[in-house]
DNA sequence: AGCCAGGCTACCG
DNA sequence: CGGTAGCATGGC
């Protein structure tokens, strides 16, 4: 076999030992799953995915998995629905926040820098949405990442989100379905080591 | 019964 | 610049 980065070794390790992840990321509506995703990123925040799991099924029966109904629905509404992941008050306008930028975009791919500006937006959503919502080869990193790649020796614990996202896409090849399924890997992976190290 | 979850902003020094 | 309190809820 040819000669690997510790990176690729890990891509591979884990996919051998977990198996493809692929439609790693639900999809509760399906019929704007860029729009969909992107408000999946936002309420990820800081929750697991089975609270945001909750928040979407409740958007979905309010059909507020639209831009144009986000906008017009009372936000006590909007808050409501997604209780479940927390932080309703911020996220509520965070998602408003989205909404009226993604409309905007009339349909064009947004840049990460772009996204950033939004408020509610930071780099791990900005790059969720563009890796996940617009599979664009743009690597996410999350608590998980840092947490492995701390483990197995790759980085040390002052690295910052650039130097993990950089270390990422130097070493693999700029593939967004590789990246989808190596960050779904080390999820995976994250939630089966017992505690938090970071 | 406290800690953590697929973070971000605002504000501090 | 780097560090951190506050944000809200639910699961274990």
């Amino acid at each position: 076999m040819q000669k690997m980065n510790k990176i690729k070794r890990l891509y591979y390790k884990l996919l051998q030992q977990y198996g493809t992840q692929q439609s790693w990321w639900p999809i509760i509506w399906n019929s704007d799953k860029t729009f969909e995703i992107a408000i999946g990123s936002i309420l990820t925040q800081n929750t697991t995915f089975i609270s945001v799991i909750k928040s979407l099924n409740n958007l979905k029966e309010l059909n507020l998995i639209t831009p144009q109904n986000i906008l017009n629905i009372d936000i006590d509404i909007l808050k409501t629905a997604i209780k479940p992941s927390g932080f309703l008050n911020q996220k509520a306008n965070y998602i408003i926040n989205f909404t009226n930028f993604y409309i905007k975009l009339n349909g064009k791919i947004p840049t990460r820098d772009e996204l950033l500006k939004i408020k509610g937006v930071g780099e791990e959503t900005a790059d969720s949405i563009l890796l996940f919502g617009y599979n664009q080869p743009s690597m996410k990193v999350d608590a998980y990442t840092k947490r492995i790649f701390l483990q197995y020796g790759l980085i040390n614990q002052n690295a910052k989100y650039k130097d993990i996202k950089a270390l990422i896409e130097n070493n693999l090849t700029t593939n967004y379905k590789i990246y989808q399924e190596f960050h779904a890997l080390l999820v995976e992976h994250g939630k089966t080591l017992s505690k938090k190290i970071v």
